[in-house]
RNA sequence: GGUGGAGUGGCCGAGAGGCGAGGCAACGGACUGCAAAUCCGUGUACACGGGUUCAAAUCCCGUCUCCACCUCCA
C-alpha cells in the first residue's frame, strides 16, 4: 500500500502521486510570531513532523517548507504595546517557536523563510496578478494593493463557498476595495506604524499582506507545483483559499493536496490567542514530561479535536509509562536493540491518512507480545517485539533513545552518581529483606518514594525509576 | 444567511453495514514478605425518533445539542 491522504480540497482519501517521483514537497504555513506557542500550534508541528518520518521511512526524500511570518497587523500592534521594535518581539518569539519544536522534539524544517527575507519575491508576484488583471491598486491613495477576488472564477473552490453566499464583513472598513470580500496583497505604509515597518515598492512604501507571503515563499522554495500543503483547519479558509487564488491567477499550479489538522479545544472550545485560553507549550512541558506532551497530541487523529485536559496529559504520561516499561525490562534483557521491520499492520494504518490512533494499538500491541514474551522466557518473541516497538516508536517520535530528546537530560553527568547513591540504599534495604525486617527496607522505599523514585523488585534484584509524572529531573 | 465538522462504555479515543480498535480507570485472579511492574480474566457503548436491510454505531428521513470557518487565528 502506498500514502493515502484526505485532500481537503476535495474531500476525499486519494493516493500520494507526488509531482517528482521519489520525491516529497510540504509547505506547511507556520506561525505569526506575535505571541508564546500553545499546544494547538505545536500540534500542526508535532503532526507535520510525523508526516515527515513517515515519508521519509517510506522512502521519500521530503522537503519540509514552514515560514514564519514576522511582520503583520498584530506583532505591530503589540510590540507598539511592549514598547519594543516590532523585529525585537518577532524574534524573540520566533526563538520561543523553535524551543517549542525541540521540546516536542521535532525536526526543524528544512526550510524556514521569514516573511521579511522575501520582499522582491512578494512585489514581483503582484506585479504579475496586476498585469494579469486579477488586482489593483486602491483609487484611495492608500497605496493597497487588493487581489480582485471576482475576476477569479476558481475563488472559493478549496473551501466550498461562492462569493456571493458569503458574509461581507460587516463592520470591516472597506478602504478602496472594490468588492468587500477582496483582499490586501500589499498594504500601503501608515504614518502611525513604524517605519522599519515598510519596505519601498513601485507602489509606494508598504508591507506584504499574509497571503502573499506564503505564496511566494512557496513558490520560491517548491517551484510552480508541489505535493502537499497543510496548516490549521482554521487556515483553510480565507488564507489558504486566498494564496491558491493568487497563486493559481498569477499562472502556477500550486499545491497539489491539502491537509488541515484540527485544533486544540479547552472547554469545547478552539483553543486561541484572541480567547486566552492557551497552554503554552512551556508551562505544559514543566508539568509533564514533554514526550507524554507528544504522545498526548498523537493518540487522537489528526483531523479530531483533541480536548485539552490535566485528565488527559494524565492519561498519557500513563500510557507512555506502559510501553517504557516494557522498554526498560527489554533493554535489561537484551543491551544492543534487535533491529526489526515495523508490522504490516502498523505501515497500513499510517499509509491510511496518517492513522496515528491504530498506529497506536500496534505499540501496545507490541507491548503486549513482548511481556508476553519475557514472562514466558520466549527470548526470541521478546526480541522480535522489542526491535518492533522500537522501530514504531521511532517514526512517531516517541522513541526515548531518540536524539531529540537527547539534549533534554543535562543532568545526564548525575545519573552515574545517583545510581551510586540510591544503589547503596537499595543494597542496606536488600539486606534488610534477607533478614526479613521488613519495616527496615520498607522505610528505605518510602523514602526514597518521598524523593520521586520509585523502586520495583524484579528477579534480577530491585530497580529504581524516576516516577512518572511530570517530575524526569529535567 | 453560506460552508464544514461532531455527539461512542466511568474517562479518553478509533472505526464507518455483519467478528466489541486501543489506552486510562475499576474489579477478580496469578506473581510478591507487602508492594510495584507484568500476565490472565471481567464491559453486551455508539444523542433522540422513525425507516431501509437477513443484519445499522455505520445507510436514509426527521429532531435536538455542541463546535468551527465566512474578521486575525495552528
Amino acid at each position: 500500500m502506498t500514502f493515502h491522504l484526505y485532500d481537503s480540497a476535495t474531500r476525499r482519501v486519494t493516493e500520494l502521486k507526488p509531482v517528482v517521483p521519489g520525491k516529497v514537497s510540504i509547505y506547511h504555513c507556520g506561525l505569526t510570531v506575535q505571541a508564546a506557542p500553545h499546544l494547538g500550534h505545536i500540534r500542526k508541528e508535532v503532526v507535520f513532523d510525523v508526516l515527515r518520518r513517515w515519508l521519509t521511512h517510506s522512502g521519500y526524500a521530503v522537503t519540509v517548507v514552514a515560514n514564519v511570518t514576522d511582520i503583520d497587523d498584530k506583532i505591530l500592534a503589540k510590540s507598539a504595546e511592549a514598547g519594543v521594535p516590532w523585529f525585537a518581539h518577532a524574534y524573540r518569539f520566533e526563538r520561543e517557536l523553535h524551543d517549542a519544536y525541540a521540546a516536542l522534539g521535532c525536526e526543524p524544517p528544512t526550510y524556514e523563510p521569514r516573511a521579511t527575507g522575501h520582499i522582491p519575491e512578494m512585489i514581483e508576484l503582484v506585479e504579475a496578478l496586476l498585469a494579469a488583471r486579477h488586482a489593483y491598486v486602491a483609487p484611495d491613495g492608500s497605496g493597497d494593493v487588493y487581489f480582485d477576488v471576482r475576476s477569479w472564477p476558481g475563488y472559493g473552490s478549496l473551501s466550498g463557498q461562492k462569493v456571493d453566499e458569503m458574509e461581507a464583513a460587516a463592520d470591516a472598513d472597506p478602504r478602496g476595495k472594490r468588492d468587500p470580500r477582496d483582499f490586501a496583497l500589499w498594504k500601503g505604509h501608515k504614518p502611525t506604524e513604524p517605519s522599519t515597518a515598510s519596505w519601498p515598492s513601485p507602489w509606494g512604501r508598504g508591507r506584504p499582506g499574509w497571503h502573499l507571503e506564503c505564496s511566494a515563499m512557496a513558490a520560491k522554495y517548491l517551484g510552480d507545483e508541489f505535493d502537499i500543503h497543510g496548516g490549521g483547519m482554521d487556515l483553510r479558509f480565507p488564507h489558504h483559499e486566498n494564496e491558491l487564488a493568487q497563486s493559481t491567477a498569477a499562472g502556477q499550479k500550486f499545491a497539489r493536496y491539502w491537509m488541515h489538522n484540527a485544533w486544540v479545544t479547552a472547554a469545547g472550545e478552539k483553543m486561541s490567542k484572541s480567547l486566552g485560553n492557551g497552554a503554552l507549550v512551556s508551562e505544559v512541558t514543566k508539568r509533564y514530561p514533554p514526550r507524554a506532551v507528544r504522545m498526548y497530541l498523537l493518540a487522537p487523529h489528526y483531523r479530531s479535536a483533541i480536548e485539552f485536559s490535566d485528565t488527559s496529559l494524565d492519561e498519557a504520561s500513563a500510557s507512555l509509562a506502559r510501553i517504557d516499561s516494557f522498554l526498560q525490562r527489554a533493554a535489561e534483557r537484551f543491551p544492543q536493540t534487535p533491529v526489526r521491520d515495523l508490522p504490516g499492520t502498523f505501515a497500513e494504518a499510517m499509509d491510511d491518512d496518517l492513522g496515528t490512533p491504530a498506529a497506536m494499538a500496534q505499540v501496545y500491541a507490541g507491548v503486549r507480545a513482548g511481556n508476553q514474551a519475557l514472562e514466558s522466557g520466549d527470548l526470541g518473541a521478546a526480541a522480535n517485539a522489542y526491535g518492533q516497538v522500537k522501530a514504531m516508536l521511532a517514526v512517531l517520535g516517541l522513541d526515548p533513545d531518540d536524539p531529540v530528546w537527547a539534549d533534554q537530560h543535562g543532568d545526564q553527568g548525575l545519573r552515574p552518581i545517583v545510581d551510586g547513591l540510591v544503589g547503596a540504599l537499595l543494597g542496606q534495604r536488600a539486606q534488610a529483606r534477607a533478614r526479613k525486617d521488613y519495616a527496615a527496607a520498607d522505610a528505605i522505599r518510602d523514602e526514597l518514594a518521598r524523593l520521586g523514585l520509585k523502586v520495583e523488585d524484579t528477579p534480577a534484584g530491585a530497580r529504581w525509576t524516576l516516577a512518572k509524572r511530570g517530575d524526569d529531573g529535567r
